[in-house]
DNA sequence: GTCCACATGTAACTGGTTACATGATTGG
DNA sequence: CCAATCATGTAACCAGTTACATGTGGAC
């Protein structure tokens, strides 16, 4: 149940249509939250017949015609409410992991090229993270209300630096291992 | 596509019923996929009539019964290719950074709290883990095919000890950070 | 007037979650 | 024999993914 939050947090931010959105969920929010289009759209309309956002004045018919949302009083409250509800952090699930768990039993064959490719992924990312830390954080700056912004940043910035490090890790241990089985 | 693959993983370490596969996916393999009981046996139906598994002799009728699965030549060969197969990692989805940038927006209310239990939760994580790497990987050890399932395990260490870390960190942040909004 | 990019949407499917049902075995 | 526990399963639901459909407006 967190799309709907994530569109309200984004709503806030700045009120967009549902391409708007999309867009944004390509960059910013989606580093931490992705979303297609399609979940976006049905999500919109979810939201507004639960009055938690309307469409800005100026309102136009359907197909093809921009159309903007804005969140209520009880959209923000909402959010509000969730942000503070305990939640339990959900189970970890990676795919790589597995694969190296499963390379243990059935062999390694083939699976470094794909280690080195997502080597290079990761270190595109925190390459991207660390540029954006340079235009929008500083050294200096961090106003009072641009932390908690920052504190997200980091998170996204240190685990791409785990995982190269570990991937790096990784591939040395490949470089002596003879292939098994 | 990776639960009947985490299946077959399991299966090939040691043939199993679906009970004590899904205990272990309470542990060791479900520190990086978790499944509960119900996914685990309506896919051991599929594994099973896709000809990858078969139960073992001995076979007994269905319900309250145990029923062992082993895993067949043509499941072993599918997991290979599964593991030898380039993927691309699956977007970020992480809950807890989402609600912080909303707590920018809506302010900081009640979310501390939440923070600490999740650090204290990593923490007892990350002990759990270096238990098992005292137990199971001792210094001097790490024969030639321990060393992925040592790297696997490290990975998990160093993601609980980046969280435990990130979270001890932004708790500082709100000690000084007077609520906003 | 046709093509392309923009914009909104529908439908079918897959995988994971929650709630519940049912039989077998064992300890008291 | 009864309750608890072990063990296997069904059904309904929900969120995310993939493929496709449809309308609008501007460039040529």
């Amino acid at each position: 149940m967190s799309l709907p939050h994530a569109i309200l947090t984004a709503l806030l931010e700045r009120p967009s249509s549902g391409l708007e959105l999309t867009r944004r969920f390509d960059r910013s929010i989606g580093y931490f939250w992705s979303a297609t289009h399609q979940q976006i759209y049905r999500e919109l309309g979810k939201l507004e017949s639960e009055g938690y956002i309307r469409t800005l004045p100026a309102e136009q018919p359907a197909r093809g015609q921009k159309k903007s949302y804005e969140v209520l009083p009880a959209g923000r409250a909402e959010l509000a409410r969730w942000t503070a509800a305990s939640q339990d952090p959900k189970p970890q699930r990676d795919v790589l992991l597995l694969r190296l768990r499963a390379a243990a039993v059935v062999g390694t064959e083939g699976l470094e090229a794909d280690l080195r490719r997502h080597l290079e992924l990761h270190r595109r990312q925190l390459a991207e993270y660390e540029e954006i830390q340079r235009r929008d954080f500083p050294p200096g700056k961090d106003a009072r209300e641009d932390r908690l912004r920052h504190l997200v940043l980091r998170a996204g910035i240190d685990l791409e630096t785990f995982w190269t490090q570990w991937l790096s890790h990784a591939l040395e241990e490949f470089g002596e291992l003879p292939d098994l089985p």
